[in-house]
DNA sequence: GAAGTAACCTACTTCGAGTAAGGTGGACTC
DNA sequence: GAGTCCACCTTACTCGAAGTAGGTTACTTC
């Protein structure tokens, strides 16, 4: 139900989308939607949590297990950019979210919040204490976490139109730019 | 006219926003909305296209004239940051084009292009003509671009919540990031 | 002053989100 | 085994907003 929906979504957009072509290709009657999800943006939100958990649970289980936060890192965005090519619509919808929610559900702010702090963790993970605590208490720290989510995703769109590239190969740009910074490609 | 238009999709959101209402604060009547704009989206266009001219014109202005690639960066961040917090309601359109505008339009993905390669050739600038060259053909500079670019749109939106850092300082942490990476960070 | 035209409005149609009220089949009571 | 209840689902509506048809005003031009 909710991946039809999902597919209705990411085919026609959130407006041009309507509830009964979704209700008929699922196979039921209208107000069976709404006795299940309340409200139009109460179905995409149910797609969007979907669709985001489904994303967590990727990532988390690739970033388990490494032995260094460089690796760990490396081995999320693996994850990340692979989800992105095999579910574009899933990521779609995750990357839509903020526009398509017209009332700003605290529920999915949270859990955007959780990706953010995962990484944020991941780099305290492998920075020395007391810079670290500088970093956090400055909330340069934080402010790196989201550079990073909003850089990967931006990479993501991008990577889309260039079929030749593998999400790995994606991957190893990210942590190259983010490791290294502009400084490695500058002459200086 | 569109200035009305950008402060309802901005306060409603764009599904929210009725074009009857528009009309009204206007102070004219529906069809003539049509007679201009075509269609809601037509009119939602309009005000985006308004909004990046005017975040683009900002920019470019500040970038002017700065001996440096590093300096020239740091001007154009702080533009950006700035703009943000001024004209929140444009930012809100910009930042949420890609999925309010259904059909995907070429003009706007085009406008969207040239502030990356903006960023790109800045980057290109100062770094050391071979470097750059294997960065341009594998694809590597772009994606340093579209980087740059994607963090700093995340960092904008994380700043508009910590109403105690001015622009200037939130881009001060961005040109921290972009240049030295995570690696200065890290205690390694 | 008549013809033409640009700018505008009122009053519609149409379409889709959301709802009310009713039907069907199985389970449970006596 | 008949009656009653209830979960589940449907048809058939309301209502609001996008988009339009056709008329009206006022101003220009000859």
């Amino acid at each position: 139900m909710i991946q039809v929906a999902e597919t209705v979504f990411a085919e026609r957009g959130y407006t041009a989308a309507s509830m009964d072509e979704i209700a008929e290709r699922v196979g039921v009657s209208k107000p069976m939607l709404y006795e299940y999800f309340h409200s139009k943006e109460g179905l995409l939100l149910a797609c969007i949590r979907e669709a985001r958990a489904e994303l967590r649970r990727v990532t988390e289980q690739a970033v388990a297990g490494s032995p260094t936060g460089e690796e760990a890192l490396r081995q999320g965005l693996r994850a990340f950019f692979g989800f992105i090519r095999d579910r574009k619509q899933s990521w779609l919808l995750v990357r839509h979210e903020a526009s398509l929610v017209g009332t700003a559900s605290e529920e999915l702010e949270a859990t955007r919040q959780q990706q953010t702090d995962l990484i944020a963790t991941l780099m305290g993970d492998f920075t020395d204490p007391e810079t670290a605590r500088f970093a956090e208490e400055s909330g340069l720290l934080q402010a790196a976490a989201e550079f990073v989510v909003g850089g990967c995703e931006r990479l993501a769109i991008w990577s889309e139109q260039r079929e030749d590239l593998t999400p790995d190969v994606v991957a190893e740009y990210a942590v190259n730019l983010l490791w290294g910074g502009l400084a490695q490609i500058s002459g200086r």
